[in-house]
DNA sequence: GCCTCATTAAACCAATCGGTCTAGATAAGA
DNA sequence: TCTTATCTAGACCGATTGGTTTAATGAGGC
């Protein structure tokens, strides 16, 4: 049997196990399992093979950041891009249940080989939302400290939430964040 | 040549590589190197090999914290325990240099593995920290909320501070967390 | 000084690793 | 319809994996 793929459907088959599995984790038997595509076919879409899957699956993340999120804030009204950042990361990381790849990435020595990719994504997110809070009239400096609050908060709940430790403690806690960056804003 | 070692130093030098590699990320000739340690004396230690160590580093990393941060919240004066908390974890994770290996493996398929303790530590360290805050006053759904937003703000920190957009993030985030503890809790 | 036995070094193993290659299937253009 | 270029399946490769075994080492009790 053959069934044919395109490099989009590809990209996203494999950052799924990626992000369950780890970089390492992610043997290409496992990778070929359960995208079911074959070793042929991701060889031929990644000649460079499992690190050049890893780097495009990072650009495909990031892109999907930068549409969503990075780029309204960056650009659109501040509070309506706050109130959409908040929808988008709670949409994208599915309540808890999906974790983010690249804050995965940058625990282990992972970190080393996609070093600019991991750093640039933090900080353009941190950046985005410190100008939007700064244009809505923050203190520089308040703004500052909120947007790390923030994001890291956002990363933080992700850990505990696949901890297992409650189901509900992603909502929770991007609840409270979220109350917390609106009543010092407003 | 031959050099003798405790198993406690085993496990010390072991948990460093987990920590910097991940438990997929670690293989046994990466362990041998860093550690020095033969094949011979670390399968002479850990009889059940690769999941033993990781199970016997995760309840070593896991008696540190309830030595020096959980039971101490558990039992002594709470102010003193919280403050005594926050310089235990500055000093554990070396201002975010080191990362928790505890979070770590919640993140991939890891957890899967470990999942009893994994789940243990994160319970554990967030109602002995939320059952101090109401011991010191405060109401208990508040307490409730803090306390998880301190444990996943000082994990969302060590992502943060890993991904190396800026050195100086971690120490700045716990000070902006323990400020909130404290001034909603004097 | 001599045993004893916990400990170590390193050769060794099957299985799996990431990666290559080839033969065949198939869609699209001429 | 025939050709061509793209894509897929899976056998295959040497290297490395986690794990086993064996012989040697050497500290501590006698």
């Amino acid at each position: 049997m053959r069934t044919v793929f395109e490099k989009s459907d590809a990209i996203a088959l494999v950052a799924e196990v990626f992000r369950e599995c780890g970089y390492e984790g992610a043997s290409m038997s496992t990778i070929t399992k359960r995208t079911r595509l074959s070793k042929g076919s991701l060889y031929h879409f990644f000649p460079g093979g499992k690190e050049q899957m890893a780097a495009e699956v990072l650009a495909h993340v990031d892109a999907w950041f930068a549409r969503e999120i990075f780029v309204p804030l960056e650009t659109a009204e501040p509070r309506a891009a706050i109130a959409r950042m908040w929808t988008a990361v709670d949409d994208y990381f599915r309540s808890g249940k999906r974790i983010c790849l690249i804050g995965a990435f940058a625990l282990d020595e992972t970190r080393d080989r996609f070093a600019a990719p991991i750093r640039t994504y933090f900080k353009r997110w941190t950046t985005a939302l410190e100008a939007a809070l700064i244009c809505d009239g923050t203190p520089a400096e308040r703004a500052k400290q909120l947007s790390e609050d923030a994001v890291s908060g956002i990363q933080g709940a992700l850990v505990l939430s696949r901890a297992g430790a409650d189901e509900t403690v992603f909502e929770r806690s991007l609840a409270g964040l979220r109350n917390r960056l609106e009543s010092r804003t407003g």
